[in-house]
RNA sequence: GGAGUUGUAGCUCAGUUGGUUUAGAGCGUCCGCCUGUCACGCGGAAGGUCGCGGGUUCGAGUCCCGUCAAUUCCGCCA
């Protein structure tokens, strides 16, 4: 029995004896020949039966996106362009696919719109354009984890099972927790804190977060995985802002370095990677630059429309896809962002082509000064003390980030919408598949 | 939370100021033909309670009201 081999390991040497497994991607059926294209994760190839061959009825009664099992031989030729086809000897059908299918695999001319994608996403992954995106989004897993553990950082996993809100801002899912309510984390923020009290020193966490928002936006979810960071005995801001830049860069040069030509291929992008610094400014800065440029500005946050125009001026002025925003004021920051004074704080959002991926901040460590601002923002302290608590007994200056990678993957391919990145994407109005 | 748009065949969409018996097209599916296809080609067939409920009218896919679903933008955020 030969081993199965995948699609892009097939050398082109003629004779050789192969095993494919493999879905039916197309059927073409020519009179005294059938002509198959196979796919498998790795790419997709062609494969020949003849009239004569032992396999040409059941060649002919296959449907498309059947599982099947291929034997044959490599045999090259100038008819396709990997310059060479499989001569099948062997076909057993793993599973049959009844037909017709619920959404093309293979589109042709038209576009299926976006809902049937999100109720069929078993077949939309099939797809190589698509499945590429999750290819993608496993390399940034992987050099998100290996950057950070290079630089020291311990992985950690946080409860999504919380006793109270973990930010103060966005809605919180409430569920029966036996006898009383528990909420679904929206952020892994308080107990990141933790684990720098806890002596930590740098720790990361890559996890899902839950925000009740009823926001439709092609860049909200209810569910996503946030990619977060916690690092503590800092100097300074500076150094959180330091550490983030070199991680965005060697995540894009590490997807770049994989899969450059797919994504050339399948989204025509080139070039994503950056050399030079991410530009700054501060949130004054911006605002005036705006003003300048005849927006009608408003007074605190940046609005989307803002986000956008700050990203084509840092386009046009630097030629960067990012810009920190940094100095965010007070009102629009929650409790626990460390006060430069009084109006401002030590924070910043990255903005990448327009749209806020990262938020950052140094945190207050001061347990008098954490209470202050707690007051300040009109929230409870009783709720809250557990976590008041870690501050009381030494907890070392820190800060730290929550970095929305799918946002990241969604622009860089230039993709339209956030659901297209998500393996399944939840929704005020999605729970399903 | 606010504003808009769209629901017609498995998919993507036409469907005129309301007016022809059987609501169309392309793709897909099924059947037949084709020895080099590669969006194969050619011939044929099946496939629809026009989202759902009410109303106006001699007559509604088309107009009105309600309802459900999806979707886009804003706000909020990652």
């Amino acid at each position: 029995m030969l081993n199965r081999v995948h699609i892009k390991d097939i050398v082109s040497e003629d004779g050789k004896q192969i095993l494919i497994k493999s879905s039916i991607q197309t059927i073409r059926e020519q009179g005294k020949i059938v002509f198959l294209i196979l796919r498998d994760i790795s790419g997709i190839c062609q494969a020949i039966v003849k009239e004569g061959s032992s396999e040409f009825d059941c060649a002919k009664r296959l449907t498309i996106e059947s599982a099947v099992e291929i034997s044959g031989i490599v045999k090259t030729t100038k008819n396709t362009e990997k310059g060479y086809e499989i001569l099948v000897e062997g076909i057993k059908i793993l599973n049959e696919s009844a037909t017709p299918l619920p959404i093309p695999v293979v589109e042709k001319g038209d576009i299926v719109t976006t809902e049937k994608r999100q109720d069929n996403r078993f077949l939309i992954w099939r797809r190589e354009k698509e499945s590429l995106i999750l290819k993608i989004v496993s390399q940034l897993d992987s050099s998100y984890r290996n950057f950070l553990l290079g630089e020291n950082f311990i992985e950690i996993h946080t409860p999504k099972l919380m006793p109270s809100p973990s930010e103060s801002s966005a809605e919180l899912f409430e569920l029966e927790y036996f006898d009383r309510t528990a909420y679904l984390a929206q952020s892994p923020q308080l107990y990141k804190q933790m684990a720098i009290s806890s002596g930590l020193e740098r720790v990361f966490e890559v996890g899902p977060v839950f925000r009740a928002e009823k926001s439709q936006t092609n860049r909200h979810a209810t569910e996503f995985v946030s990619y977060d960071v916690e690092m503590g005995y800092i100097d300074n801001f500076e150094e959180v802002l330091v550490m983030l830049e070199n991680l965005v860069k060697s995540i894009l040069e590490s997807i770049n370095e994989r899969y450059s030509e797919e994504i050339k291929l399948h989204y025509g992008v080139e070039n994503f990677t950056f050399s030079s610094k991410i530009p700054r400014l501060t949130m004054a800065e911006a605002k005036s630059i705006l003003k300048e440029r005849g927006l009608d500005i408003s007074d605190d946050d940046l609005s989307t429309a803002e986000e956008k125009a700050i990203g084509d001026y840092v386009k046009e002025k630097y030629d960067h896809d990012f810009v920190f925003i940094t100095d965010y004021p007070t009102s629009c920051r929650p409790f626990y962002h460390k006060r430069k004074n009084d109006d401002i704080t030590a924070s910043s959002d990255l903005i990448y082509k327009g749209v806020e991926i990262v938020t950052t901040a140094q945190r207050e460590e001061n347990y008098e000064t954490l209470l202050e601002q707690l007051n300040d923002k009109g929230l409870e302290q009783k709720p809250m003390q557990w976590y008041l608590d870690f501050f009381k007994y030494g907890c070392p200056p820190h800060g730290g980030w929550g970095f929305g990678a799918s946002r990241l993957i969604m622009n860089l391919l230039g993709l339209e919408s956030i659901r297209d990145v998500s393996f399944l994407y939840r929704s005020p109005t999605r729970l399903t598949p």
